[in-house]
DNA sequence: TCTGGGGTCCTAGGACCC
DNA sequence: TCTGGGGTCCTAGGACCC
């Protein structure tokens, strides 16, 4: 196959971007977006924040300890939503093949669409100068050959960065970085690596540690070898289908009242159940969190007669799990999932294609199963959209 | 300073069926 | 009398990401 464009782009500290878009009274200052309790952590930090050391995940505690004058706002994630549905039509008028990564992230195959362009780096220019100026929102552009090198790239230069990254310019520009930067590789796997020598990319790629790098981190290995070689083979999925979701909340102190408890379940169920009507989603795998005083986590769950979104469903059902699982210690955090999802309107999009389209219908089937057999081939059918009546 | 909330994907064992 | 191999579903747990 041909040489492929990626681009990754990173919508720099969106929230905070966010909401300095809304409120330009913030526009300089050092904002972070957390919740507003003492157990809160730092969601994301301005560019002004990070300059006292606050960074996402950091305590807000000690952020505030960090930088006295900062300024501290309640995410507003409806806006944050709107916004990133914006960015992203935005840039499918660039190209159609986009993969949202997450809500301020996307992979987009711009393989056909930079041919038009004099200089290649002319289009991320384009759509990083049009994305600030017409949604006022800065972004890192990576440029690479597949998805791992063009997300490592657009980490590279932050805020309003363009980094390409080309496969015969990793031994210099990728392999030299920590392994502690490379993409996967969480901070459980960290110590174990460098405690047997591998500490950048570069040891990860080289061939002599390969038998030592399987051992340690078993099965993801080769994946993670294959990534730091600069040898990605992950095509962009354009399936964005939603495959759980759930609402958690961490308790302002610990609490062992089992009323208190189910008052606190009662209303995780609410608003679980609020969202999936509104995402007109029901899901028969129902989940229950419990995170104890001393952070040991249970996750239990299990699979209902139906598909469900009802409240008092999802609540009984939470609570008889949370009945014949809690181990009396103090709790500090309580969530509760739903898993096994159905949405109404996909399924009667794909009835209707079989009800009018049988033949199209085996065929997508038979492109399904391809698609699953050949990693780096995307089959498709010309047009897979049907409309709602 | 004391550790959020929302997700994804993978593995693995056991039950059950053929 | 002892025991196959394949497939699916369920549940628990873990790593990782933003």
């Amino acid at each position: 196959m041909a040489g492929r464009v990626l681009f990754h782009i990173d919508l720099n500290s969106f929230y905070a971007s966010a909401e300095v878009l809304k409120n330009s009274a913030l526009e300089g200052l050092p904002v972070v977006v957390a919740g507003l309790h003492r157990r809160s952590v730092v969601s994301t930090a301005s560019y002004e924040a990070r300059e006292f050391g606050v960074h996402s995940a950091m305590p807000l505690m000690m952020a505030q300890e960090k930088c006295p004058q900062l300024v501290v706002v309640q995410g507003d994630y409806s806006w944050y939503e709107e916004l990133s549905d914006r960015f992203f039509r935005f840039v499918k008028q660039f190209s159609p093949y986009v993969e949202p990564a997450s809500i301020d992230e996307c992979y987009v195959d711009v393989t056909e669409v930079i041919k038009q362009y004099k200089r290649p780096l002319d289009l991320a220019w384009t759509m990083q100068q049009q994305i600030y100026q017409k949604l006022h929102l800065p972004c890192s552009i990576g440029v690479g050959p597949n998805k791992f090198l063009a997300k490592m790239a657009s980490d590279m230069r932050k805020p309003m960065g363009i980094t390409v990254l080309r496969k015969q310019e990793i031994t210099t520009k990728l392999w030299p970085l920590s392994i502690t930067e490379m993409w996967g590789i969480g901070k459980k796997s960290h110590p174990l690596l460098i405690a047997n020598g591998i500490t950048t990319i570069g040891d990860l790629a080289n061939p002599e540690n390969e038998s030592k790098i399987m051992t340690l981190l078993g099965k993801h290995a080769y994946g993670y070898i294959q990534n730091a070689r600069g040898n990605d083979t992950n095509v962009l999925s354009f399936n964005t289908t939603v495959q759980s979701i759930s609402q958690s909340t961490t308790l302002d102190r610990d609490i062992e009242d089992y009323d208190e408890i189910k008052t606190v379940l009662r209303r995780l169920a609410k608003s679980l159940s609020r969202r999936a009507q509104n995402d007109d989603l029901k899901g028969r795998l129902i989940s229950v969190s419990i995170r104890y005083y001393d952070f040991t986590n249970a996750v239990r769950s299990m699979s209902y007669q139906e598909y469900t979104n009802d409240e008092t469903v999802l609540f009984e059902q939470a609570l008889y799990l949370f009945d014949r699982n809690h181990n009396g210690k103090p709790i500090r955090h309580l969530g509760i999932g739903l898993g096994s999802l159905f949405s109404r309107h996909k399924s009667i999009d794909q009835l209707q294609m079989k009800l009018d389209q049988p033949v199209k219908d085996s065929v997508e089937n038979v492109l399904e199963q391809l698609n699953a057999q050949l990693p780096g081939i995307h089959l498709t059918t010309a047009d897979k959209k049907l409309h709602h009546s």
